[in-house]
DNA sequence: CATGAATGAGGGTTCATTCAT
DNA sequence: TATGAATGAACCCTCATTCAT
C-alpha cells in the first residue's frame, strides 16, 4: 500500500512531503468516489478535498481512470493479503471465514464505500479499465470459490454452486459494510458478523 | 405503412401517438438506463431508441432525473402491487416469500438491471431526487420488514433485526437477478429461488 | 451579441438558417486560423467570431482538427478546380500560368492566409491529419510539376528540377498573397502577377 | 569570475556550469523549436534536452517567449554579421549575393528550421514580442533592400520594388533551406544556389 | 543558485436543456 | 404538438510559471 518510489533515506522532508501529498489525493479521491461515485466525482473536487491544486493530481496519476484504478487495486490487493494471512486450512471454513472478516473489518474505513463502484466503472470505464477490474475482482472471487469447494469436499458446507455462492458472499459483505451506511448509521463489527452468520451459516428459518 | 394524408388521421394519430410516445420513451429509457447506467445514458440515445425527437421527451418529463424517477417509481409500485397480491397472511412467511418471488421474476426483464441504479442516482442526483427515491424504496423495505416481524412473532423465523434482514433480502434479490448478469449468463428462475432458499431459509453450514 | 439570425431568416426557412450557420463557422474559423494559427485559435474564439454558441460548432465538426481539415480541403479542391478549368494545353505555359493566377486571385480573400498553416498542422496535427494534408497538397504540386515537364519538353522553359520548381512556385504564391499581408498593405492583383513574372519568367539580372 | 565562499571545485564548477547551462538551454530550445514549433515545444522538453532543471531556464529567461526571442535575435544577428562581412560594394550584386549565400549555408543547421517560426510567434506571441520580431527582421530585410536599390542604380538589376523583392528573396531562401526538408531529403548547397540563380538571375522562360 | 513539485488558467469536448419553427 | 439545431455550463486535462527547499 505504501509508495516507496523514492529512496527512503534521502531527504526526509521531501519524501514525506511527496508521500503525504499523494496520500492526501488518494484519500480524498477514495472518499469522493465512494461518496459521489466515479462520474460524479470531479478532479476539481478531489483537489479541493485533498487541499492540493488540480494539476498536482496529474503529477501522480495520468488520468482520472488511472487514479481510480490505483485506489481500487490497492484495496483489493490489501484484502487478498488479509485473506491469505488469516486462512488456515487446518481449521474449519466458518472459523476461517469469521477470522478473515474480523481482519477485513479493521480496514473498513479504507474501503467500505469503495467496492460498490466496481459496477459503475464497468458501466462507464474504458475497456482497458474494465478488463483490469475484472481480473482483479476475479482474483478475490476465485479464491473464495476455491475455499468453498474445499469446505464442501470436507462436508462442512452443503452442496451448492461455488461460483454463485462466492458472488453472493461478496455482495453481502459490501451491502453490510458500505451500502447500508448510505441510509443508516454504520453497523458495528459484531452486527455485521452476526448477520453474515445468520445468512450463511444457520439460515433464518426455524424448522419445527 | 399507414399513409393517409395528414388531415383525417391527425387527431387520432396524435392521440394514439401521444400515448404511444410516452410509453416508447419510458421503455427506451428503461433499457438504456439499465444497460449503460444513468450518467452514461444520453437523452439523444433515449430519443433515438424511442424513435422520437429529443425535444419530445421534455413534453413528458421536465428533466432527465424526473424521467428516471418515474421509471423507478413505476417499477417499484409494480413490485408492491405484486407483493400485496401474493401475500396471504394465513400462510407461512417462506411460502409467501417464494410465491412473491415467482411473480416478481415474471417481470424480471422489466426491472432486472434497473434497480442497481438506485445507488447511482443517489450518488449523482439532487437532494430532491434522492429524497424521492428514499421514500419510494422505504415503501418496499418497510413492507418486507413488517412481514419479517410478523414471521418472527409467529416463530417462523429466528430473532433478528428486521431492518437489516429486509435490506439484505433486497440486496440479494438484486444481486441474483441483475448484477450477476454483468459477468455471467443470467440465472434461471429456479436457480435464483434455490439460492435464496439456501441463504435465507436453511443456511449453508452442515451441523454435525 | 444579440441574435438576429432569426428575424431575417424566418421567411427563408430552416435550410438557409442551417447553411448560414455552418458558413459562419467556416468563415470565422478560416479567418481565425489564418490570423492566429491553428494552436492559437480557440474554439471559443471561433464561436464568438461566428456569433454562435461554442457547442454549435460541434454539430458540424466533430473536432477542431476536422474543422481545420475541412476548410483546407475545400480551399485546395477549389484551387484545383480553377486550375483544371483554366489550363489549355494548346497555349503556352506562361499564358496558362497567368490565366490561372488571375482566377486564383479572385478568391484570394478566401484562402489567402490559410495555406501557410499546412506547416503548422504538420507540426501539431495527428498522423491522420498530416496524411490527409500531404495527400491533398501533393495533388496541387503534382499537377504543377506535370505542367512544368510539359513546358520543358516544348522548350518553353529551361531545364530544371520540376519538383523543386513547383514547390518554389507555390511558396512564392503564398508569400505574395498571404504572408506579405502580415506586415504590409496587401498587394494588388497586378503587383502579384508582375512579381511572379519577374521571378519566374524573366529573371532579375540585366545581362550586359 | 565571481569567487566566493564554497570550496574551490564547487565554485569553478558552478561558474562553468552557469555558462554552459545557458548555452545548453539555448541549444536545446533551438532544436526543439525548430523541430516541433513554438507551441508544441514545452519547457519540460527543453529542460530535459538541456539536461537542467525546469526552474533553471527561468533564471536565464523570464518567459518562454523571451527565450524564443533571444534565440531568434541571435540567429538573425549572426546572419547580419555574415552579410556585412561578405558584401563588397566594389563587386556586383549577384557576386555578393552568392558569396553571402555560401557563408549562410555553412550555418544552415543552426537556423534552417528556425526561421519559419517567425510566423508562428507572430501568431501566438504578445504584441511586445511581435514588435521585437518585426524590428529584428526588418534589419535583414532593410539591408537586402538597400543592396537591391544599389544594384538597380548600377543597372545590374531590373527596375523593381526593392521591398517586395527582398521579401521574396528571404522567403525563397527559407523555403529551400528549411521548409523543403519537411517533405524531402535536404537539398545540397549547390542545388540551393542553382535554384536561387534560376529564379533570381535568369528566369525560367526561354525566349524564342 | 538550482531544482522540480505544485499550481491554476485556459484548452477541447460533451450533453442536458431550450425554443423557434 | 413535435422537433432538433443551438446553447453554454461543466467536464478532464495541459503546461507555463512560481517558490520552498
Amino acid at each position: 500500500m505504501v509508495m516507496h518510489t523514492m529512496d527512503s533515506a534521502k531527504q526526509e522532508g521531501k519524501n514525506i512531503g511527496t508521500v503525504d501529498r499523494k496520500k492526501q489525493v488518494l484519500e480524498a479521491a477514495s472518499r469522493s468516489f465512494a461518496l459521489f461515485g466515479y462520474k460524479a466525482t470531479t478532479m476539481e473536487q478531489v483537489a479541493k478535498i485533498a487541499n492540493v491544486g488540480k494539476g498536482t493530481i496529474y503529477t501522480f496519476f495520468n488520468t482520472k481512470e488511472q487514479l481510480f484504478d490505483e485506489i481500487l487495486i490497492g484495496v483489493i490487493s490489501e484484502m487478498k493479503t488479509i485473506i491469505l494471512r488469516e486462512v488456515d486450512h487446518d481449521r474449519k471454513f466458518f472459523e476461517n471465514l469469521f477470522r478473515v472478516l474480523d481482519s477485513l473489518l479493521e480496514f473498513r474505513s479504507e474501503h467500505e464505500l469503495l467496492m460498490k463502484l466496481s459496477q459503475e466503472v464497468r458501466d462507464v470505464g474504458t475497456p482497458q479499465s474494465q478488463e483490469a477490474m475484472a481480473q482483479v475482482e476475479s482474483v478475490i472471487l476465485n479464491y473464495i470459490e476455491h475455499e468453498i469447494r474445499h469446505a464442501i469436499s470436507r462436508h462442512e458446507m452443503r452442496e451448492c454452486d461455488p461460483n454463485i455462492v462466492a458472488f453472493l458472499m461478496v455482495k453481502m459483505y459490501i451491502a453490510l459494510t458500505s451500502e447500508w451506511n448510505k441510509y443508516h448509521e454504520p453497523l458495528t463489527k459484531d452486527q455485521i458478523k452476526e448477520h453474515i452468520r445468520l445468512f450463511l451459516e444457520d439460515g433464518l428459518a426455524i424448522h419445527a
